[in-house]
DNA sequence: CATGAATGAGATTTCATTCAT
DNA sequence: AATGAATGAAATCTCATTCAT
């Protein structure tokens, strides 16, 4: 009889617009954002077409949500790493590892980003965002550079973010997900090259 | 006035469809394979509609035609390189210069693959046309690095590819058409990873 | 905390009731009818898309609600002219200043109106109502210029009210809320054709 | 076998286009522009709803070319006034009859645009292309009956103007197509209004 | 009495493909 | 071999209306 209070109609829509988005995402980042009919993904989200608009003004506009929501999140990667150790290889270590751990699990993010990143059309509207993001985890990747005694710190620190990233994208585009994927072995190989860079001091 | 003879129909034919296919090739590469239309690219390639279906069966028809001549082309680049030098050192650096001029003349072809490579969708429709380029290439690359006498040539080799890879795709998706990547100084980094394994000796 | 009367109740339903009326008039009027949309509406009254279900059974009778009420409304014009003055080119006079009058601070309801007239499959739902009202305001014009010795009352009637009406519609039309329209020069000269008929004796 | 010239296509353009255009006055100007439907054009032109979209690139284009067609022509009713008669009061008669000859026949243009007229969002996009035309007819209106000798052309040619649409007006609104309006009665009173300016020589 | 989430029918628009010439 | 008009299916989007609370 009585209404329901602002507060459980926001919980309904956060619950509603989450739903979506998520479904969004993992049609987006399997099909493509223009292969992906509001359609397919209302029946995914278990809701109908209109609603959708209820929640998101266009398809572009859910898009963007579903981006700045990525961005958002993972925000403090750095933060994270520095209250656990202080030393640098440690960190590439952690760093490292947590990457392909992510990119087993849920590839979905990462996948999205990349496929909207080498659209120009897309890129500009997201290109604000996006930019952001990349130029924070490369400062971060820098000093961390630095702080090893790499030579080329900025160069390495490129090479270092683009070895991830080729990794991530060989690992998709080999057949379903990756099946035969080398990923332990160069996951090792990769760690290795950093080791001269070890501390000296206590280790193994 | 004389009529044409079967050759010369037969060549304007074929310019007729490589110049189709240049003109997808590209608007693909720039706005995504389902976000071009058909009358996009007959008005770029100067050719009404109706043509279109003569040369290509279907839209898919010529993305098809279009992956299948990236692949064909860029065939025998080991047999290019064998025939300058024997030195794999040398050979890697051709091969390292060799892209990094590709990538700053002609991008869109690796973007176009790289784009459908993420789709799964559209992917298994060209798997078997990838699969065979990437083995092929990644196969020469293992032999290379073992000549080099690298510790683990198979990880080396996929992480050298990554590294590739990953490049061009920070460099495509750093704000239009790479401007302020620093293309230069990271190409450097990359090779001097592998100049501990320059053959002081010349050889060959 | 006490409970509400009945009578408040009913009250504050009026109240709710007009305001939507009003809004809904303000908006049909500038936007048309089938432009707006009931959200548009329930949000200019400051009520729940829902609640206007309560009031009205649909786009359609709120519609009618209004055109009813406006209908309804300046019932009895000529009675109150009648209780004033006998004069009939006093009466003109008192029609057409009150008509100028009108235009100036409220058209919307001459407006929505009117455009609900020129809508044949609108204009059959509601010709009954508006059929009444020109009806009555035609004869008693009629009997207007009848009483100034007109020569042909009937068509004079038709004049009048046609040139009335044109004036109005010339005005909505010039620009935003007629600015620049001579509505003063218009009204005098229009009051100059009824001159000769001024009574010069007063009479009655 | 041999392709179509392009005037052959051109012809066949411009046919659909009529057709098109055609029927969407007649639509509009029953129904109202937002209450008819794409689809409605689409079957009352025999035609698929996609193609009227290789005409017209949206529906309110559809809306602007038909008026913009509208006002190019009739661009020339004083020239052929002139050139008949000089005599002001034979012009106006002329005016009159015509217009009243144009009602009875061919109303569509004038509801559409009148319609239009008392929308303003819709005027916005139009206002320019009316403005003009109605500017054109108030100062050749003016003119005439400067040189009739009427006290106060201006407003004059305001009233004028103002009875003429405020006739359509009410002869519209007055049931289907107005039956039961007494246009020849009207336009006989109307007439005599100017007898008094008729030119002394050679009259009854 | 009041809310706004949710629906579904239908509107506008797009586009690969066909076809008469 | 070549054209672009024409189609139809499907995509995006809108909105009056219903309903659980």
């Amino acid at each position: 009889m009585s209404p329901r209070t602002p507060e459980q109609f926001e919980e309904i829509r956060q619950q509603s617009r989450a739903r979506i988005m998520e479904e969004a995402l993992e049609l987006f980042a399997r099909q493509g954002f223009h292969n992906t009919s509001i359609s397919q993904i209302a029946k995914a989200a278990n809701v109908s077409k209109g609603l959708m608009y209820n929640y998101f003004a266009s398809k572009d506009d859910l898009l963007e949500a579903i981006v700045r929501q990525e961005i958002e999140q993972g925000e403090d990667l750095m933060e994270i790493l520095s209250s656990t150790t202080h030393d640098p290889y440690e960190q590439i270590q952690m760093i490292v590892t947590g990457a392909f751990q992510m990119v087993k699990t849920d590839l979905k993010h990462w996948k999205l980003i990349t496929m909207l990143a080498l659209q120009e059309e897309i890129m500009q509207r997201m290109s604000e965002l996006l930019r952001q993001k990349t130029e924070r985890g490369l400062e971060d990747a820098i000093r961390l550079f630095e702080r090893m005694g790499v030579p080329d710190p900025k160069a390495e620190a490129y090479l270092f973010g683009a070895t991830l990233d080729g990794i991530f994208l060989h690992f998709l585009s080999t057949g379903p997900m990756g099946v035969d994927y080398p990923l332990e072995q160069v996951q090792r190989s990769l760690l290795q090259r950093y080791e001269p860079y070890k501390t000296t001091t206590n280790e193994d």
